[in-house]
DNA sequence: CGATAATTTGATCAATATCAAATATCGTGG
DNA sequence: CCACGATATTTGATATTGATCAAATTATCG
């Protein structure tokens, strides 16, 4: 949804060109940007892995979030100087970097692109409370199975033998839901066993 | 940090006059709004606690996010015509209730005001990212202490003492973090025992 | 075809949830 | 100001479940 989505605004405009953004390779564990750096841009990710992280006074550090394929991040670039976390590749990557003092321009003048990039963000937070809530389900197999239900409802409501497809791996699967992989993959099974849902190749049925 | 600063944004404009928002009285159960109804408002709690759930079609329902004394939600409001989800109080509660159209007719005409509400918008965004990475770190410990943390980083950078001051219930605090109340108190004690924190009354400060 | 990553199943362990119960605290009405 | 009820805090005992370690099988991609 957020690379994608944001690329279409910009394509919107005329005024916005290809001397705005670019594209970044990193190699695993190098940094994108550090905390105090200029807040030059922000980024979407084509395709790899970053972290976002901050360090602790007392030397430990936290993971901010773990940013994948196609979401966009440090949007606050937008209206801060500096960033205020590190950035690091955790898998070979490709980052889209979008100017963000261009970007901020662009809004500034064009009131109908801020309320659609608004639009955007306001999504991104429903998003976020529904994954955090998912968080909430202690259960493998309902938290599974809730995420499974999720992902149909935003993709479509009305078709009947629900169908979904899945288009990437278990693992980063059980990753997003806070799960070790052998647990998802056991999950999957005891609701194939009950009846609940039927795989075959990447896609799922709910029953 | 949020009903607050929605609240500043909007003092600071003459358009927005008191017509344009009020409060609402829910008792504990009542409903503030149901899927399909008008979005009309955006909303703030002032005090107690909305739950946001869906219905599935098999009958379940899923909660999409608890809001708590401050927040906002529903901000989706000003770009849809209908209310996604159920919107009910799990407390005696009172609800600034901000009408989304004249809401939205201000941020066509207000770049500025739309600058500034998109970065509310943003930093909710890093908050909610934040939480989301604090349900990663399995051990009881480690994520209330991770959470502690962070609570200093919002209020202060500097002073010495590490100082949080709690407002709330450990128990709602447990909640947030996705632990039993009672892990929560013993992981306190713990930290307490291995000279990482002490308390009294209702602040916490870190060592 | 070979190498690498993903999937799958098994066995064991550790940590948190849960159930129970006692104490402390707070707010309210008398 | 006090009594009382409701809620929060605290500690203990136990059970459950998901993490972890191991290893085999399958899929994928040059």
């Amino acid at each position: 949804m957020n690379l994608d989505s944001l690329q279409s605004l910009l394509e919107g405009t005329t005024e916005f060109g290809k001397q705005h953004q670019h594209i970044t390779s990193l190699t695993n564990g190098a940094f994108l940007f550090r905390p105090g750096e200029a807040a030059r841009y922000i980024f979407g990710i084509v395709s790899g892995q970053i972290h976002l992280f901050r360090d602790l006074p007392d030397g430990h550090s936290i993971t901010l979030h773990t940013a994948r394929a196609n979401e966009t991040f440090a949007e606050a670039a937008l209206f801060t100087k500096q960033y205020h976390c590190y950035a690091r590749a955790t898998e070979d990557s490709k980052v889209m970097c979008i100017d963000a003092n261009a970007f901020r321009a662009l809004l500034e003048q064009d009131n109908s692109l801020c309320l659609d990039y608004m639009a955007v963000l306001a999504g991104q937070i429903r998003e976020l409370r529904s994954n955090l809530s998912l968080r909430d389900i202690r259960s493998a197999d309902e938290r599974l199975l809730t995420w499974l239900k999720n992902q149909v409802t935003i993709r479509d409501d009305a078709i009947e033998p629900v169908l979904i497809v899945i288009d990437r791996t278990w693992t980063s699967i059980a990753d997003e839901l806070g799960l070790s992989r052998e647990v998802v993959y056991r999950s999957l099974k005891k609701l194939e066993d009950t009846g609940k849902l039927k795989r075959n190749h990447n896609k799922v049925s709910l029953l």
